[in-house]
DNA sequence: ATTCTATTTAGCTAATTTGCTAATTTCATC
DNA sequence: GATGAAATTAGCAAATTAGCTAAATAGAAT
């Protein structure tokens, strides 16, 4: 389970819209690409497989897409690892798993009290 | 659906401490108050009523907190509605039920993906 | 061994955020 | 209408964040 330190780290990781877009590139297009140093032979989605290549996709310096990859890395949103001189990143799945957990329990208990207090279930229009 | 501009001030309104405890007194011990103006002669939960109540409950100055709850409300994570001069505070589930959905989509897409590929279904230890 | 590539660290500035107090607004009550 | 309570706005200071360039580090390739 995350802690509060650990939830307000990654909601501070994904505020910034920078961040947000590297978090999102990482796990959709950028999911495969995390093949290709298991499957060489396979033809991969580019985006996001390490630091520069990652950051032609911003007109940011260098240094602050590094910057905000350490960021993501902290909040537990991806895990990095170096390779020969390159820092592969792959998404971590089971950070998202999590949140997606906490947000629909607050969602579950809330639709249960209100059918506790007024005997009536929830429906979505 | 949220847009990404929205979810970027969903995820900075939760980034803060005091914003995400605010947020949890609201969406936990809170949402019983929300009654106490349609059936007032429930004996109901005092956290989170109006923002005199919430600032209690912090060491920090009611312009402070008021300023907190401001950006939750533009963040679309709680309404308020004024009612003579008093400001009751209440969960915006919507809100919260779009996010969960977000963060499952994004499990979801990525464990179908790894399906595909790997041809094996995750099983989470 | 030198050079090149990928990345991080250091040091800086500008912008933003978070807190405060004092002042103002709004509404209720006397 | 005056007073009091609830909340917001204004204006300010301190801390943090987000960007940059230059320099340093680590590994690969010549």
């Amino acid at each position: 389970m995350l802690d509060m330190e650990q939830k307000l780290k990654i909601f501070k990781a994904l505020s910034n819209e920078t961040r947000f877009l590297i978090f999102k590139n990482v796990f959709t297009g950028g999911y495969t690409c995390s093949l290709d140093k298991k499957q060489p032979g396979v033809e991969v989605n580019p985006i996001a497989t390490c630091v520069s290549t990652i950051a032609e996709h911003f007109n940011f310096s260098l240094p602050t897409i590094s910057a905000h990859i350490k960021e993501l890395k902290e909040a537990k949103i991806i895990t990095v690892e170096k390779k020969g001189n390159k820092v592969y990143i792959e998404p971590n799945i089971e950070t998202i798993r999590e949140m997606a957990g906490c947000f629909q329990t607050l969602v579950s208990n809330f639709d249960e009290n209100r059918e506790l207090f007024f005997g009536d279930t929830l429906t979505v229009q």
